[in-house]
DNA sequence: CTGAAAGCTGACCATACGGTCAGGATGCAA
DNA sequence: TTGCATCCTGACCGTATGGTCAGCTTTCAG
């Protein structure tokens, strides 16, 4: 038990105890949805009294909110790949190899982030409305602009955009319908390098951005 | 009230009253998530009582159950276009108008589809390891011998048929991200034309079964 | 016409859930 | 050491939900 539980610090105690609850809810929510988590299921997960995640987050609404603004955060720095980009090659590159990982790495809030758009956005509508279609605008000017200069066949830039976001996240959101196709065992490391391989190179080349 | 109400048959009372309850069920479930969904908000939806719900869908999870069951039979109905095809150009084409088609005309029983199987499949589960792994198969057959017969660029057929999946699945599954996008307006019928040719020209280029 | 089967529903119940709170334990600054 | 702020939690509460049921109405075969 008490092995190594040498006495904390309060900000420690703080951050560790935020850190186990948004860790277990992101989990919880991502398996059952907003509706279908318990606080008590995200407690016994966190290994903490019920009583003790309102302390920290007063209600599962606000709990849910950081969780998706979280994954936003995270979603938003896979961004930045386009920008240091001179051509689609090193862009969608880059993009795809990065939202390939947090679709590996992170599939809870992967599907959380699913899970919220799915039902509307309630929480997230704020954001989507300014940051992401911001940002959105941005790169889609961007494509463009590789367009114009002859890098990339005229692809409406919108739907490419959709199309990067559906095919990297398809791997998170979807993962247990492919673990089930790989015979119930989930992509090996060359698995996803190949996943990686092929949706580089058939968008790519599709583009036009590759030498077909 | 009562203007058009002449006695029904029990048939047609019984047909359309589950009918009017799948539907409104699947509205419910995909907007709130089975957990999310009360029996109560159906019924409200459908036009009945609630106790009527649970005289003709015993459980809640039997009415789930159902409403999965039904969009998963349209999603393979899709399926069929890839099986007249004489080649890629034909076979993916069709295959991606069908599907964007599911997505345009059953946004909710898209999403509900996601949300099983994000959740693990607890209902469809079966299905998957038989009936979608079998049609999967077949297909993962069909594409590779496109490709022995130069139809088409050795792309491994599987991570296609996600491609194809995902790319399709995300004008529903995500469709409120698109149209807050979009200015918060629903895509027009030029706007899903586009689209439906901008994933067939990039995909079937990107395979190399158009020229570039 | 009649009786039985099918369809319907308001009222009810047990449970589970989100949330509260009083009061105890613990760290930490002075 | 002391006092206080932070941290913690068992016990509790009101509500909403899935589900039940007794008894009503409607259809329809014979």
């Amino acid at each position: 038990m008490a092995e190594s539980t040498r006495p904390m610090r309060r900000q420690d105690i703080r951050r560790e105890n935020e850190k186990a609850i948004l860790l277990a809810a992101e989990k919880v929510f991502a398996e059952a949805g907003f509706g279908g988590a318990t606080m008590q299921l995200i407690a016994d997960l966190a290994g903490l009294p019920k009583a003790n995640l309102h302390y920290y987050f007063a209600t599962k609404e606000e709990l849910y909110r950081s969780v998706v603004q979280n994954i936003f955060e995270i979603w938003l720095q896979a961004a930045n790949c386009f920008d240091a980009a001179r051509g689609p090659i090193d862009g969608i590159s880059a993009y795809i190899d990065a939202k390939m990982e947090i679709s590996r790495r992170h599939p809870d809030g992967s599907k959380v982030w699913a899970s919220e758009v799915m039902h509307g956005a309630p929480v997230l509508q704020d954001y989507m409305e300014s940051t992401l279609r911001e940002w959105t605008d941005g790169r889609v000017e961007i494509i463009r602009r590789w367009i114009e200069e002859g890098k990339m066949d005229p692809v409406d830039p919108r739907h490419l955009l959709y199309m990067l976001w559906a095919t990297t996240q398809h791997y998170a959101d979807f993962g247990h319908q492919i673990e089930t196709l790989n015979g119930g065992k989930a992509l090996s490391d060359r698995q996803w390098r190949e996943a990686k391989e092929n949706i580089k190179r058939v968008i790519l080349t599709g583009i036009g951005a590759l030498p077909a």
